[in-house]
DNA sequence: GCCGTTTTCGGCCCGACTGTTTTCAGTCG
């Protein structure tokens, strides 16, 4: 067994045992040896091979004994007893919102519910709400929960997608030497979320090239009438489309859509008398025309060539055509903003977090740790926050030029009010105000909580605005358009949190604010090293919403970065 | 189950919220 299915046969132990009514303490030890494992950068191979598996906080003989186990493809009797115990698909119900281990327990035990299914068939039949624990309350939150979830079933996560496809198309690279392959559809559009991974080969002759493929992937592939689909089990469907070396050009632009996009596209080239499809570009009198690049595509219809990311349906296209060479690409970031590091719940001390970026090439970066009232991330006390403080005075003493700024990832309380008195708040050069609590708001309180706290003068950032989980929690509902006004009106800049869970602000709402004077920060919201990666995500999410470098405020250097936060108290 | 230690067992993260609880249990972040 590979390092990620021991990490979820941790969890899952951990998930069995919680239905089994273990001890909680045991529990979280599974959980935290999960989360330990997770974040090794070593190999399970390497960790096994040398004892190391021991040293690492969180893994004992008993774990240690289990992960070396599962290593070898041994069964652990641990989890075999509990297994035996229990229909697998009980676990499904940990997704569903209001249901914890007892409750699934109670549901178990007196409606023999194993699964998604037969629980909302109970709970339409309003039986759930008559077993002592729940109410119709909870059953109508089961109900919603269920629907959502079943609204998420298929889609993946753009991370997921990137990952897979990635891996897949060098796995491909190898096998077609002379092929150029290319990711096309929603991944190649950076869409927040996907269903499957599309993938065109251009290829010299069809025949051998199925031939291959089939011998490669069989009996995992199908055939369809132009295109091959391709299901490896568990993971994300994989559609691969061929297409003559000669005609990738106009391929390529069909297949990275949008839908709506390419129907734009066939109307404008049906005005120019011709006729565009899957098959290609074709004359009025049906004579193909082969095009072997995207850019010559476009000027052969006539339109400016237009970024993957950007071919949605825009309100006003013209506007996009003039701004998409404006955008702010990934090289104008000069500064990460928003990392969590271990005096919080991220994984890596102040010092790794900056070394990291002055390897990168940053010229600077935000510690955000989380504020004191988010005890589950175990939050900042005031002598923490002094403790920081000091830490990092003397960090930028050594790392000078590169500069490491005091802020907090401040959270905004229930009543709009944020989490320190001022005299805290103005020790901080960034205040970044995010909700983590009571998020289950109707509009016009949740309007009204983060009205309060962007009136707040010590109030910089407003984080992750609707407070989404993309595929697993819907955002708090809120009156944007009045919250981004008087972010205007306030001079508070918006986040836009790149994290792929997240990716809050949406896009469509940064263009609807266009016409508000609004400063951005594109923010990491890092827990880990590997999470300053996700910088790519929020860049393609302010491309898609038309922001410029000179909306964006970690495009700035240090002094015109620390001059704006400044100048705002 | 892990850790640390006063070496062999006690502490481990917890506050807010929700429901109908009239003092607590379950869930969530």
């Amino acid at each position: 067994m590979d390092k990620n299915g021991i990490i979820s046969s941790l969890k899952e132990l951990a998930q069995y045992l919680e239905l089994d009514g273990e001890n909680p303490f045991k529990i979280r030890s599974y959980l935290k040896a999960a989360d330990v494992l997770e974040h090794t950068k070593e190999s399970i191979e390497t960790l096994i091979e040398s004892g190391k598996l021991r040293n690492l906080e969180g893994i004992g003989e008993a774990i240690e004994k289990k992960i070396i186990a599962w290593y070898h493809n041994e069964p652990v009797p641990a989890l075999e007893r509990v297994k035996s115990k229990y229909p697998a698909s009980l676990l499904e119900l940990f997704s569903v919102q209001s249901l914890g281990a007892k409750r699934i327990r109670s549901l178990y035990d007196n409606l023999h519910i194993t699964n998604i299914e037969e629980l909302y068939q109970a709970c339409l039949d309003g039986k759930v709400s008559t077993l002592p624990g729940f109410n119709k309350k909870i059953e109508n939150k089961i109900i919603e929960s269920i629907q959502l979830l079943d609204q998420w079933k298929g889609q993946f996560l753009i991370s997921q997608g990137l990952e897979v496809g990635q891996r897949f198309t060098e796995e491909l690279k190898n096998i077609f030497e002379e092929e150029d392959i290319y990711i096309t559809g929603s991944l190649r559009r950076y869409e927040e979320t996907i269903r499957n991974i599309n993938l065109l080969i251009a290829i010299r002759d069809k025949e051998s090239t199925i031939k291959k493929l089939k011998e490669h992937f069989s009996p995992n592939i199908e055939q369809k009438k132009d295109s091959l689909l391709l299901v490896i089990h568990q993971e994300i469907p994989i559609f691969i489309s061929l297409v003559d070396k000669r005609d990738v050009g106009t391929k390529l632009v069909f297949d990275t859509g949008s839908k709506q996009y390419v129907d734009y596209l066939i109307q404008h080239s049906a005005s120019k008398n011709l006729y565009f499809s899957s098959q290609g570009l074709f004359t009025h009198d049906n004579q193909q025309i082969f095009i072997d690049n995207e850019e010559k595509f476009f000027n052969f219809i006539e339109l400016p060539y237009l970024p993957p990311e950007l071919r949605n349906i825009y309100n006003d296209m013209e506007v996009v055509y003039k701004e998409a060479n404006k955008l702010v690409q990934f090289e104008d970031i000069s500064g990460i903003v928003h990392c969590h590091s271990q005096y919080s719940d991220g994984h890596n001390s102040i010092s790794e977090l900056a070394e990291y970026c002055i390897e990168k090439g940053y010229k600077y970066i935000v510690i955000c740790d989380h504020s004191q009232s988010a005890g589950y991330a175990n939050g900042l006390s005031v002598e923490d926050i002094k403790k920081q403080h000091e830490e990092i005075e003397q960090l930028n003493k050594q790392y000078k030029p590169f500069h490491i700024f005091k802020g907090i990832e401040c959270d905004i309380k229930s009543d709009g009010t944020l989490d320190y008195p001022d005299e805290i708040l103005s020790t901080f050069d960034v205040v970044i105000g995010s909700i983590h609590s009571k998020l289950d708001m109707d509009k016009k309180t949740a309007t009204q909580r983060l009205l309060k706290a962007i009136e707040n003068p010590y109030l910089d950032v407003l984080g992750h605005l609707s407070g989404r989980l993309l595929l697993s929690r819907k955002g708090y509902p809120l009156d944007i358009d009045t919250i981004l006004k008087v972010c205007s009106e306030h001079n508070v800049a918006i986040e836009i949190n790149a994290n792929p869970q997240r990716l809050d602000i949406d896009w469509k709402n940064i263009y609807l604010s266009r016409k508000y004077d609004l400063n951005f920060v594109i923010s990491v919201d890092a827990h880990n090293l590997k999470g300053i990666e996700d910088l790519k995500y929020g860049v393609y999410v302010a491309r898609k919403g038309l922001l410029s470098p000179q909306k964006i405020l970690n495009c700035k250097n240090i002094e015109e970065f620390q001059n704006w936060f400044h100048q705002r108290t």
